[in-house]
DNA sequence: GAAACGTGGGGGAGCGCTCTCTGAAATAGA
DNA sequence: TCTATTTCAGAGAGCGCTCCCCCACGTTTC
């Protein structure tokens, strides 16, 4: 092994089992206890430096490194340089608990994830997405993103009591659905909130959506190629996403004479191919489908197939979202291009601007049908 | 619009332009004066009960508060429901920055994911795997992920100075390539650090790795299906899991006296299909290809499609990692699954152990061949 | 019945920082 | 030369919480 490590610790491969592995775990709240009656002393000598010792090393007073440390301009230089020497010879680094506490402000926000559990499971690329676009774009504003996971009912309490205590300066909420208590709960808790696409229900929270025509656009699409019996697999529609998108597609269809033919399913590719059969049972007929997101497209291809249709020839394949995977499916997938990232980017626009001098602004990202070959 | 905002909002919808959603952002820090200034006493007013306002409304000290609040069972039940009534009527949640303080610990880890920027953009799935099993496993011990992205050498400074300043009780690192040095800058730190997967560099540092033999048992598989050239596609060769994988593939090769014919991609699937024409271009007669990850088989297929080759009459596929996609190919990929959720939730172990009482006892998951109809 | 012990609750220090207030020194003005 | 004004550093009061220490009050022991 290349451990270098320290006295207590062994370190050394060992195969877990799955046993082993789900064993529970003290919880947090009780551990710091042992840890501070173990280490006792230990943990006093070792502590970091603080602005005392800084201000003690350089000769001067707390508040005069406390100015020099945050950048504030009425310190003459001289004095700036010798405080500057002593933090660098020091490694003094601020700390972030005793700055949030009189400052009130922790420079971290939450982005809330409620996302139902067998969404969980399936890899959805949007989630990833928004993410690491929120991150780059909190990171560009010196803040960071705290994660929260809000799949279980247990979970929302979790989640409110830690925004209530105050550890982030505001909240953005991804993926809620038609029953989450989720943006009412935390919109009492008069923390700035933000969410990402339109809230299911009914709450006075500035959001960033994209343009829902999309699925207008898709089905418009696939009238101009001369297919006749246009299905769709819509998302869930407890969630606004799957309204909408549903809602596109019927429009169009009712505009043209033509008769809707709808299964339902989950953002997932497993629900996708499910949908798909159904739908082929229900009408052997239809020439085209439209899916609500990509991963049911990938899913409905793959039941296509196993039915021995041929894509494009025998049914046309439309998805949602243009994820990566669009792109390399074979035939590759024509899709309706939802720049998740941006949407991202501009909730946390929407969020700083809430958090700076309360305007909220939203803005709606606009989709675009990108055609390749599987319509 | 469905907003019922308050005073100084404005709410509605505007479009915004690619230029406008690019606007550079203050600072996070510069905020904070203006709107403590603007805000004034409004915000005192609104502030939220302190322990002091709970025990003036029971009638008790400080401290009794404190201990009912934190579960102690030294206080006489008569007492604890007084208090707890209060605490419910004002609805009282710990301010957490000053329990951070005076406990010195805070609850959450950092997850650093210190990728290079072009993964940023690919999706892999792996990244939202580990970042939701590791939220899960940390939840279940009521703390919290805060996700550091650490892409580009500015933001390791970030990263650096946040950990520094004691905002995590430790850190989890993530796909760290060889030249990365904050393997070995947060060593530095003296806060308990892990590493998802073998570290590149040498460092002591605790880390949870899956069992690369992975890579030789694609390659015998491909051998006992009689295939003669098999290529392989590498990942990033300073990231360990990139030579690992070589490494069993060439291990294997060489026992049985082929040849390696091998090409480098970056885990991605367009440098997947890159490799795979570059492959294709070296060893026309090739009859098998082993990739890295499922992206970049991914990729690959799509380039053997294009080439006009069958898979697998004419050449056999086999990816590394079974992430959800590659049960959706055409043909479905045969693959090795690598348990990142599993992984991920062993290295939260590990760093808990690490956190409670210093040991560390690493562990390695194991992988598996899953043969699909792609080899 | 006095001394020893145990038990539950209050007092108060202090975690490390920011920021207002104050005062000293430097500069300008008369 | 003396006062008015500005500039810049220090003193000190908290931010909201935890936890050590101690005291008051029972309860036991000899």
């Amino acid at each position: 092994m290349r451990f270098l490590g320290g006295e207590r610790r062994r370190f050394g491969i060992v195969h877990v089992d799955s046993a082993t592995q789900r064993r529970p775990l003290k919880d947090g709240a009780l551990w710091y206890r042992e840890v501070i009656k173990r280490n006792g002393l230990r943990e006093n000598q070792m502590r970091r430096p603080t602005l005392e010792a800084v201000a003690a090393r350089a000769g001067v007073s707390r508040s005069t490194v406390s100015r020099v440390v945050n950048g504030q301009t009425t310190v003459t230089p001289d004095i700036r340089d010798v405080v500057m020497r002593a933090v660098n010879e020091l490694g003094y680094v601020p700390n972030g608990a005793a700055r949030n506490l009189v400052t009130q402000r922790t420079n971290s926000v939450a982005l809330v994830v409620s996302e139902p559990p067998n969404r969980v499971f399936s890899d959805d690329p949007m989630f990833s997405t928004v993410i690491r676009s929120a991150g780059i774009e909190l990171e560009a504003v010196n803040m960071q993103v705290v994660l929260l996971l809000a799949g279980s009912p247990e979970s929302h309490a979790r989640v409110e009591t830690y925004v209530a205590g105050g550890h982030v300066d505001g909240v953005m909420l991804v993926s809620s659905h038609g029953a989450d208590p989720l943006p009412v709960a935390l919109t009492r808790l008069r923390v700035p909130v933000v969410s990402y696409g339109r809230p299911a229900v009914p709450v006075a929270m500035p959001y960033v959506d994209s343009d829902n025509v999309g699925g207008a656009a898709a089905v418009r699409h696939l009238l101009a190629r001369g297919r006749r019996r246009i299905a769709t697999i819509a998302g869930p529609l407890d969630m606004i996403g799957g309204q909408d998108r549903l809602a596109g597609y019927r429009d169009v269809l009712r505009d043209s004479d033509r008769r809707s033919i709808i299964a339902v399913g989950d953002f997932t590719r497993e629900s996708g191919a499910v949908a798909m059969r159904q739908l082929l049972a229900d009408d052997p007929d239809l020439d085209a489908v439209f899916a609500a997101n990509d991963l049911m497209a990938i899913g409905a291809m793959h039941a296509l197939r196993q039915a021995g249709r041929r894509i494009p020839d025998d049914v046309a394949v439309v998805g949602y979202d243009d994820i990566e995977a669009a792109r390399y499916t074979d035939p590759p997938l024509t899709t309706i291009h939802n720049p998740h990232a941006e949407q991202a980017a501009a909730m946390v626009r929407l969020l700083l601007g809430l958090l700076a001098d309360g305007s909220a602004d939203p803005s709606i990202v606009s989709t675009e049908l990108v055609v390749r070959t599987s319509s």
